[in-house]
DNA sequence: CAGAGATACTTGACAATTAAAATATATAGG
DNA sequence: CCTATATATTTTAATTGTCAAGTATCTCTG
């Protein structure tokens, strides 16, 4: 038998552990992101027909009254830009957005909301909140900001490490 | 082209004091969840010509010498069932895993790792769980902690209230 | 044991998504 | 002014994902 090692304050252990730590942080975040969107996904279906990023899409067009350019759609929504084509197609026929040419730039396009899709989105928007409001109700208000605070430290380290591979 | 990283104009900065705390927590929650997840499929496709799913398929049958089910691995990386059928497929035409039948039940199917699949994916998770630490750098050990703690409550909340729709 | 209902998986149709190439327009430097 | 390079959007192909329907098998109850 070899000479016992004390394994739980030897470098290399501990360097695994972190390791293990933030893999399972990581997890843990993915599943709480999957189990809310799945929530909120299946109750925008079964309620108003619709789907998440076209729900998204309109909330991005919401509280911007001279619409927004699909770069700045795509880089809000997170997505590439043909994503956004695809999404901006399918609620321009069902006549919920408009493409409109923009005055400044010959090949930038600016997509409004309509009328009826202001109409639309709000009533949709009221019932989400609340699912989120208790999709959340888990936890306190003290502990949903320390959650926000610790959140807003991961999103500003990770957008940086993002920004320099 | 791939997906925009900017953190100054994204789904979250847009929350308006209107907005209720849950609100701004589910798009800060979103906001990360994306970074990461861009980031991490991003160079899974550079540096291994592979996808964010096929790498978590392989995950989940690492540890699991006898291989899974399909439906164990689609509830564990929830999606559907049908999906796993598809990413399975294509990891057995790549040669990375088997479908084996079950001695126990004849309807189902049980996936195992290749030795190939083995060897490949223990290559890349190296690699990856690089990336992860690298992403979470931001975050002190006491706060990782305080991190986990407070998305388990949110995850246990909201797997409970999706059970009760 | 028969039949009803549950469970395991696949298939098909379609939406969402990425990456990369193509097109059109802007902008900056000489 | 010309040209090179950058930016804005669309298009294309391939992958991922959902949902619903279909098939095969299992389990439970009478």
């Amino acid at each position: 038998m070899t000479a016992a090692v004390d394994s739980s304050s030897d470098l290399e252990t501990r360097a695994t552990e972190a390791h293990h730590e933030s893999l399972r942080l990581w997890l843990r975040l993915l599943t709480c992101t999957n189990l809310i969107e799945t929530s909120i996904r299946q109750r925008l279906q079964s309620r108003f027909g619709t789907t998440l990023p076209r729900f998204d899409l309109l909330a991005q067009l919401e509280r911007a009254p001279d619409g927004l350019k699909m770069g700045e759609l795509s880089r809000r929504m997170m997505v590439t830009g043909g994503n956004v084509t695809g999404i901006t197609d399918a609620l321009e026929a069902e006549g919920l957005v408009t493409r409109l040419a923009d005055s400044a730039d010959r090949r930038a396009l600016r997509v409004k909301l309509t009328a009826e899709g202001r109409r639309l989105f709000q009533r949709m928007a009221s019932e989400h909140e609340k699912w989120v409001i208790e999709l959340f109700a888990g936890i306190g208000a003290r502990d949903k900001a320390r959650l926000g605070e610790l959140l807003g430290q991961l999103k500003q380290h990770a957008a940086q490490s993002n920004n320099q591979p």
